[in-house]
DNA sequence: ACGATTTAGTTTCATTTGCAACCAATGGCA
DNA sequence: TGCCATTGGTTGCAAATGAAACTAAATCGT
């Protein structure tokens, strides 16, 4: 496998193909994409809206604000997800009773639909990416990501 | 840490933060957007551009066919990287001898500059996310990574 | 109670990107 | 040789993204 056969280079140099932040962006990209395919034309769905509809999809209620947190989406990327997906009646809005800013965001039967029928679809393609990982580096992997994700916060 | 403390969920239920397609997105996301932040204003270099400086530097004289292969950019954005990096004089592009349609892409020596300057903060900020990681980590995260590089292009 | 600040969310505009169609040169082969 | 398919690369257009300015509502300090 490639990572046995690649002999370490100086650490001076830097080979685009051994380089972290590279290889993340291209597996990310690789894996976004594959699992997009797979219902962004069936569903006339972007990525940003999936992202939408998942997090309701478990949290009903949150406002823009909180699903741009919780989605680590910009609050600009969520606001246009929200409209597109009122649009499409896959969300319902309803004014924040001691709030008028906020506004409270659930799923519509429509958007529970789409909930129920991609969430498998994702689950299905993040297994197979995983099945052929043992359960310890799993846990590993899982350990890995968590680290790197709190360290990257402080680049 | 968080990997701990999370309680598994049910292995129906997608759990944003958990979905592996998801975490990888937001993880690379942070890396890249914090050290484009360090070259792209000073050096006026956006991603694919430093991307196809990275890969000249090391290997002279590829097309721009190989380039994208090489950096898994589509060829329009190479196209387009490279048209900007010949105009900025970074790069230098002569016809292929034998082949009208090729042209084999150098740096020129502001490329050249251009490389030797940045590579170092881009290792230094690969070094700060892995600093805080054992050797054995890394080798797992590596190995874990050529994996999932793998397995992806299967999906 | 009232102006200054902050907060939630939207709009605008300039860039970036991604896809498909395209052009030009080459290679294959009848 | 002459035509078709393929390959390397560019262009054009439509959609996605990001930054900054903006609106409207709520809060704070006096």
């Amino acid at each position: 496998m490639a990572s046995a056969k690649r002999k370490p280079s100086p650490a001076d140099t830097l080979v685009l193909e051994e380089f972290l932040p590279y290889r993340l962006s291209v597996l990310s990209n690789r894996i976004s994409r594959a699992i997009a395919a797979r219902y962004a034309k069936t569903f006339d769905l972007t990525i940003p809206e999936w992202r939408v509809i998942a997090v309701l999809g478990r949290r009903p209620g949150l406002t823009a604000k909180e699903v741009a947190e919780a989605t680590e989406m910009d609050k600009v990327a969520v606001s246009r997800a929200v409209a597109r997906l009122v649009a499409s009646k896959r969300v319902a809005s309803r004014e924040d009773r001691n709030d008028a800013r906020k506004q409270s965001l659930t799923l519509t039967a429509q958007g529970e639909s789409v909930h129920a029928r991609i969430a498998p679809i994702a689950l299905a393609a993040e297994e197979r990416l995983l099945e052929t990982l043992s359960s310890r580096d799993r846990e590993q992997l899982d350990a890995l990501l968590d680290h790197l994700l709190e360290a990257a916060k402080r680049l």
